[in-house]
DNA sequence: TGTACATCAGTGAACGCGCGTTCACTGATGTAC
DNA sequence: TGTACATCAGTGAACGCGCGTTCACTGATGTAC
């Protein structure tokens, strides 16, 4: 009965250990940056020699896609809770900001700079999308926007192009909020976690606010 | 004559070196990122021996900020120039995704992934300074926005902390859309250069207009 | 309950690499008289 | 114009480092009878 094939104590044991060199991972990340990262400082710090964690992961690379799948999955399941608790779109902004200030190198992770090479494995587009789903559904929940929708350029061009995001695409305003939300947000956040607005005297939280309620007018 | 000191023939060769040398970082940082500069590549490529570049970087870290120094000062100048052919907030705006196209990985230098412990010489941030006096003063020369300007909590807030950009403080609205301006841009251009639209099949250049739009509009 | 065997975590040594950087030196270029 | 000297670009060897990764091995833990 113990033995249903995934849960006996070794593997308990080696899932911990994981763990373990992630939240070390992680911890490294946030001090010296995403390219700071190395298996040795890992171990070392573990108290392990350098060689044993490659019990654990057959590499560098297999470590930090993991790293990224988890930053992808735990985006996904902070909105997706939020939206699950009834969430509106606002609701959705706050909780996104949260997620993103209580780990600045996570964000970045998903959202910075990226490296000109480095292609994303299936399973975490997989999830952006997943993101992305929850927070279209949020923007087509909202009172219907802008009236003359359609005159817009952008809205018009989306028309032929929304076959992305689901089967069931959702119409074009919406998408057009959603890429909004999405962009509008993102400027504030990221230019507030890399430093920018540091000096210059303001509360970054009001900024986000205020980007916040103008996707929330019925013209954004 | 020739002897006005910055200007005899030793100097323009030991300029030449060293532009010659960044022009090969900042090929190597758009193939493999900006934490892959590596000196002793440069001199390979350049078909000298490492050490060599000793005479003209003090070392790597004196390359790296002399890159990001290039980068602020080319934005600045891109912008300058554009405004000082009479462009507006719009024509600003354009001259701004024309210069972060032609050159990804410069954009991220200055608004990329921050490293954690890093802080920008004096320098870059007076000319960064400049950047955003060239924005701001191109957002006051816009017919004035929002009427109830004052009621928006965001810009009462901008009221008391206006201290920055300059002795002669623009008005709050004005901060507000140049803040506006800034994240709303740079949240299309982060994401579209870091290849978050890609499969979405719609044309990013039609979601910055869209973005530019909004900015210019009364109620932005 | 006890013994024989298999599994697997972790070690230490080693490989090869490329990095940044220092140093003593050579040879060419420019300068002063 | 020619010679003596100073400047400086570039070299090659070397140092020390930490990296990722492979490999043969030890010792503990779990499994089967």
């Amino acid at each position: 009965m113990a033995k249903t094939g995934a849960d006996t104590p070794r593997e308990r044991y080696r899932a911990q250990v994981r763990e373990e060199v992630k939240e070390h991972a992680r911890e490294q990340i946030a001090t010296a940056g995403a390219s700071a990262l190395s298996l040795n400082a890992i171990a070392k710090r573990m108290g392990l020699s350098g060689p044993a964690l490659y019990r654990y992961f057959a590499g560098r690379d297999e470590l930090i896609t993991e790293l990224v799948r988890d930053a992808y999955r735990s985006l996904a399941d902070t909105l997706g809770a939020a939206a699950a608790e009834g969430a509106d779109l606002a609701g959705l902004a706050r909780a996104l900001r949260g997620w993103a200030l209580a780990d600045p190198q996570r964000y970045f992770l998903i959202f910075g700079t990226p490296v000109p090479g480095y292609q994303a494995p299936e399973d975490t587009t997989a999830i952006a999308d997943e993101v992305m789903r929850t927070l279209v559904d949020a923007c087509a929940a909202l009172s219907p926007a802008t009236p003359e929708a359609g005159q817009a350029p952008f809205a018009t061009h989306l028309v032929g192009h929304r076959d992305w995001a689901g089967e069931q695409p959702a119409p074009p305003e919406v998408l057009h909020r959603f890429l909004a939300f999405w962009t509008r947000l993102h400027g504030v956040l990221s230019l507030e976690l890399a430093g920018h607005f540091t000096g210059m005297g303001f509360r970054p939280e009001l900024l986000f606010d205020a980007e916040l309620d103008s996707l929330l007018a019925p013209r954004f």
